[in-house]
DNA sequence: CGGCATCCGAGTAGATACTG
DNA sequence: CAGTATCTACTCGGATGCCG
């Protein structure tokens, strides 16, 4: 595993100061991590983003089978979110059949790269969850 | 807003090929996203996370403090979660009245400094989301 | 103090059928 | 093709009470 240094934890400690410091989670006013993180860090969401930017452009269908599992309700709700937060752009082609189209936003790719991180962590270090939660399991 | 060019989006897209090439999320086979990221990415576990970053130690009610809002029972779930997933470590200290103490360890610091770089991103482009949101609605 | 057991209500996901 | 509508089922969260 990837050590952490003291050094590191400051740093981290003080970078939660600064974000604390002017948002104050304890009041019951607007905080950005729960409004933000709770629609940018839902599963699904989560998947839809990856998708939107590994293809540079997906339509309704095919996403739907990217994203495996998801059901037709869900996927187009969680589509209108993402596009009124302004992560993707939802283009219409009035033709026959219809034809609709599904892109990030440069605003959708600035958040991807920093979710990135966070999915490439998760896949480096799944089984080291994995052998936790047996070893917790068992002890 | 902070822009993103071509190459930086080209990157990104390589970066998911790589995740996605060993993953096959297709399949219903084990995938690290949609499993790490479920508890990781959980709006509790965030902030659960988020305090003990800030304070090295917490016991239960200064963290149930912390974390406004929270119920006793969703708090002590998240917390034996991320506990067997090897996020933080629980010490019981046998006095009268009981104490226990919770902190990262540092697989969880591992973790907390990527999931730091996504909250920082939101908590700075959270009133983006707001603008956009409304912008949407009444278009 | 630090939980767990229990119950209940709301919301949300999923399946299916249908439509412009 | 790209959704919406509807209904059911079920999970999940919140409140409460109790106990070591």
């Amino acid at each position: 595993m990837e050590t952490v240094t003291d050094n590191q934890k400051l740093k981290v400690a003080k970078k939660l100061k600064k974000m604390f410091g002017h948002i104050d989670l304890k009041t019951e006013t607007y905080c950005p991590i729960r409004d933000v993180m709770a629609l940018a860090s839902d599963k699904w969401s989560i998947l839809i983003m990856l998708y939107l930017g590994y293809f540079p452009v997906l339509r309704f269908n095919k996403l739907k089978k990217y994203v495996y599992g998801i059901s037709n309700k869900v996927l187009s709700e969680r589509l209108k979110m993402l596009e009124s937060d302004g992560y993707l752009t939802r283009t219409m082609y009035p033709e026959v059949p219809i034809r609709v189209e599904y892109q990030l936003t440069n605003f959708g790719h600035s958040y991807l790269r920093k979710l990135l991180e966070l999915t490439e962590w998760a896949t480096s270090h799944g089984d080291t969850v994995i052998k936790n939660r047996k070893k917790f399991k068992t002890a």
